[in-house]
DNA sequence: CAGTGAGCGAGCTTCCGCTTGACTT
């Protein structure tokens, strides 16, 4: 493997600057956010800098009450985070050591409130101390020791939109979900972004359901010239496209067509460029792992995370990654001329003339780079007796899509070609990349226009023989349901969330139990869709994506000091919690709405049970709680082998959802398809719910002797959840 | 593609956004 010898990274060739004089031999505390990063910076400084972590914020709202003196301008009593004492003693203890404290947190809204929170509690323990602020945007020897060289103050502008943010935040969730808990359920919540995102879930949903499958037909046709055969399919009947609504049009044109000369009327060869992506984002790592990789979201981050703290190699520990919660695709002049060097060697037909810049979005903080390999001489394959399997993959669509952003782009020809067969016109096209480019470095990430596909040599004139028609029935497909993918997606082009909670977003909808994940889909649940109507209704302009909009141009305006942050409160504030108060008291509680009365009798009083909701789902209850303290899991199917309930349960390991018997132990039936509540009009066994990307659902037999299958579609009984 | 196994839930919860360990249910 190739050693780094001398990256500008690496820092083994420690790198000094120069004290200035009054520095010398002084103590110079920097604070930083992530430990991964107080290392690596460490290295880049001289030895009078020590360079501590203070592992995100130290400093908050209390967590048990609102913590907001409303009657006071609103003021937040600002509190030691539990847990976070020690930490924040640890870093007193060191400032008080030092000559001087560089606070360098992120250069973004929340660095910025975290380095004035640290202001105030270094400051009242160590007066002798210079507390200074610095910022970067990228951690590399020249950035940091150009950072340290320029220290300069905290931007009170910027804390004050970071307070209001946060106090906004704080209001909305603290108190919206007390009137979840008194109108629902305890243990709910509701916040700006959480909300949001279970309103696009759910508008989506019923975009879901309110679409009406259309049957629709293709027809394609094998043609032979001499030996060769291949596919076209109808393009055009009568100089019009094809509307083929039913078996009979189709076997009408067939009809039509059986036995007519063919011929190729047409060749046309059209030329594709196709550029390469910018490096990865957080967002965009999260797409495309969950779509190339079938990673989570939050599977994408912990793997990510290994990566960026670093492994062990041959005894010393290297971060192979940046850090991987970041908006932009900016990267590091040192990281460019790296790569274009890498380029240069390996593929120097691909090194553009000029390197390649990609536009930074327009709602991006920009504090961190692009996601991209530290080192781009660590090719994927090297690190392979390293990585763990899905380590590994991450880190090569991470390398893959970082080197590729620099190289020349691809060029596909397409070649069409019609054929005349009475009065329809058949196409066949076939594409070919005839320049490689930035594909060359693409394994994991070789998409379709990449596989070489063929193309049959015709010209113009040629004629041909059907061989065989291929009539396909199928039906419009509606609307997809989000997934990790897409829903970061949407959040994140709505700019609702940070790269740091895009996974967590997710993760608290289904810890609350408002959607659930099946087949990398996000369907909400019933009491996720109350919810919803519950705020849409109530609250409309809070959980509207438009909100979160609306807050951050605000925001803006605060940190431009145009806008003071208590008047930004204030005008959300009186007319919001007016409205709680109202709903309080007028909205009717749904609370018996997540409870159903069974018809299925307690085994131990003989009252009948009800269907609650608890922590892990819906659970059965006797009605005659609490005098019977009955309960049992909900029964969903009868058991083929023993006759006893199938039941929903969970892997231990993952919690991965299965259907196990009762019985077991004694009866090891076992499916992990979910079953539904219908028997199959074959064989009299259960049905199960299947799915597969080219059908959707479907209904299927669980008896593996019986081959009934049944489409959802028509009924529309969906998936209870 | 194969393999996947507990039993519980029923009073004090919750927000968003920074960041990693942790110590027992």
């Amino acid at each position: 493997m190739a050693r780094k010898t001398d990256s500008a990274e690496t820092g083994t060739k420690k790198k000094t600057v120069k004290p200035k004089p009054a520095l010398k031999d002084k103590k110079v505390l920097v604070i930083v956010e992530s430990p991964a990063k107080a290392k690596t910076i460490e290295k880049y400084l001289g030895s009078i800098y020590t360079v501590k972590a203070s592992m995100g914020h130290l400093i908050d709202l209390p967590k048990s009450r609102l913590g907001i003196d409303i009657d006071h301008d609103f003021e937040p009593e600002y509190i030691t985070v539990r847990g976070r004492a020690k930490i924040l003693k640890e870093l007193q203890g060191d400032a008080k050591k030092a000559d001087m404290v560089l606070l360098a947190s992120d250069n973004d809204r929340e660095g910025e409130a975290i380095a004035w929170h640290l202001q105030n509690a270094l400051a009242a323990k160590s007066k002798q101390a210079l507390i200074q602020r610095i910022s970067f945007n990228e951690i590399t020897p020249a950035a940091i020791q150009d950072a340290v060289a320029r220290p300069g103050v905290i931007d009170e502008a910027k804390v004050n939109a970071q307070k209001a943010r946060r106090v906004l935040d704080r209001l909305v969730g603290y108190n919206l979900s007390p009137l979840l808990w008194k109108k629902v359920k305890n243990g709910l919540s509701a916040g700006r972004v959480q909300s949001a995102a279970l309103k696009l879930i759910c508008d989506r949903e019923k975009e879901v359901e309110s679409f009406i499958p259309e049957e629709y037909w293709t027809l394609e046709a094998d043609f032979k010239v001499g030996r060769t055969v291949f596919t076209a399919q109808l393009i055009s009947w009568k100089a019009a496209k094809p509307d083929l609504k039913n078996e009979a049009e189709v076997k009408a044109i067939i009809a039509l067509i059986t036995g007519k000369d063919s011929v190729v009327i047409d060749i046309r060869e059209t030329e594709k460029t196709l550029r390469p992506k910018p490096p990865f984002t957080t967002s965009q790592l999260q797409q495309t792992a969950a779509n190339r990789l079938g990673f989570t979201s939050k599977k994408t981050m912990q793997t990510a995370q290994r990566l960026y703290e670093g492994i062990n190699i041959e005894s010393s520990r290297i971060g192979l990654i940046t850090y991987m919660r970041t908006d932009s695709v900016r990267i590091s002049q040192v990281a460019l001329d790296d790569v274009r060097a890498w380029i240069e060697k390996n593929y120097p037909t691909d090194l553009p003339e000029k390197p390649i810049l990609y536009a930074v979005g327009k709602k991006a903080q920009d504090a961190h780079e692009a996601i991209r390999p530290t080192y781009v001489n660590y090719k994927p394959d090297d690190m392979k007796p390293y990585l763990s399997r899905d380590e590994l993959r991450l880190y090569t669509i991470i390398w893959e899509r970082f080197v590729a952003s620099q190289m020349n782009p691809a060029k596909t020809k397409t070649v069409s070609t019609d054929i005349q067969t009475g009065d329809g016109i058949f196409r066949v096209s076939g594409t070919k990349i005839i320049e490689k480019g930035f594909y060359k470095v693409m394994k994991l990430l070789a998409s379709k226009e990449e596989k070489q596909d063929s193309y049959p040599v015709l010209k113009i004139g040629d004629s041909l023989k059907i061989d065989k028609f291929y009539p396909e029935q199928h039906f419009t497909q509606g609307p997809a349901r989000y997934s990790d993918a897409s829903i970061v997606k949407t959040l994140e082009e709505k700019g609702i969330g940070r790269p740091s909670t895009y996974a967590p977003i997710i993760s608290v909808l289904l810890d609350r139990y408002y959607v659930t994940r099946s087949n990398k889909q996000l369907i909400p649940t019933l009491l996720g869709k109350l919810i919803c109507d519950m705020l849409v209704e109530s609250f409309p302009y809070v959980v509207n994506s438009d909100f979160t909009a609306a807050m951050e141009s605000k925001l803006d305006a605060v940190e431009e000091s145009q806008l003071s942050w208590h008047n930004m409160i204030r005008e959300f504030y009186s007319p919001f919690k007016e409205r709680v108060d109202e709903v309080g008291k007028t909205l009717e509680s749904f609370k018996g709405a997540l409870e159903e009365v069974t018809n299925i009798p307690c085994e131990k009083c003989g009252k009948p049970l009800v269907k609650k909701m608890g922590r892990f789902g819906f659970f059965l209850a006797c009605s005659a709680f609490p005098e019977c303290r009955n309960t049992k899991s909900i029964p969903l199917a009868k058991c083929p082998h023993c006759g006893g309930d199938i039941i929903s349960r969970k892997t231990k390991g993952r919690g991965k959802e299965f259907y196990g018997c009762t019985n077991y132990p004694s009866c090891d039936f076992i499916t992990h398809f979910k079953p539904i509540n219908q028997n199959c009009p074959k064989c009299g066994q259960f049905m199960v719910e299947k799915y597969d990307k080219k059908n959707g659902f479907y209904k299927s037999c669980i008896n593996p002797d019986c081959d009934y299958l049944h489409s959802f579609d028509s009924d529309r009984e969906k998936p209870e959840v």
